[in-house]
DNA sequence: CAAACGATTTTCT
DNA sequence: GAAAATCGTTTGG
């Protein structure tokens, strides 16, 4: 129970398998001294390079996107619309930029502390369920884009929770349509039946 | 230096 | 179902 992963695990190459395996895994954080967990329910692999969908196409190298060159196992949170932090692990050898999205979540510990950031009075499914929702929740933000996964604020464990190859859902990512033919990329995976999985936009 | 846009969510009609 | 909110990053002049 609660087994750190191994940075070897992030150091793999293929971020598709990655992606599909850290379903199951809890995400746990302790951010401005309050503790929260949660199982991942959904991910999407983004393939640096190869794959448009991904900021670091072509291997576009910025100062945002920096991060995602770094050796596997630490977190990339990019700021969307503005408003929304979205969390991403990032994975493989130093200089390829693949990372994985972490897009739903369902809650497990620190519940009232996820409530409390997110103005939330009752718990519901909207609490963790999207990548910009689960971000808030759990106190995430791009102030914490590069910290190391095996660090103080942000880590992922194993706790034993074995998620059957049946219940794993293969699908296209979601709001990545400017991407063209990188869009329909099965490079999605979520738990089947789980209701902390986003609806996405196009469903 | 100025302009456009986005790996989304929420709210209103 | 549609539109607004909102700002850092990226790109063009």
């Amino acid at each position: 129970m609660g087994m750190l992963l191994d940075k070897t695990f992030y150091t793999r190459t293929d971020v598709v398998q990655i992606a599909r395996e850290l379903l199951g895994k809890v995400l746990v954080t302790n951010i401005d001294g309050k503790h929260s967990a949660g199982m991942i329910v959904e991910t999407e692999a983004y393939a640096g390079a190869g794959d448009k969908a991904s900021h670091a196409y072509g291997n576009r190298r910025t100062r945002r996107t920096e991060v995602m060159f770094a050796e596997g196992g630490v977190a990339y949170v990019y700021l969307c619309y503005g408003i929304h932090h979205l969390l991403n692990v990032v994975t493989n050898i130093a200089d390829v930029p693949h990372a994985v999205l972490i897009r739903g979540l369902e809650p497990l510990e620190g519940i009232d502390v996820m409530m409390e950031r997110r103005a939330a009075l009752v718990l519901k499914p909207s609490l963790t369920a999207g990548p910009g929702a689960l971000s808030a929740a759990i106190g995430v933000t791009t102030k914490l884009s590069g910290v190391s996964l095996h660090g103080a604020e942000i880590q992922i464990e194993d706790r034993g929770i074995k998620v059957p190859g049946d219940s794993i859902v293969e699908a296209t990512r979601v709001g990545v349509g400017y991407a063209a033919e990188d869009a329909y990329l099965p490079y999605r995976f979520y738990i089947k039946g789980n209701k902390y999985v986003s609806k996405g936009k196009g469903l």
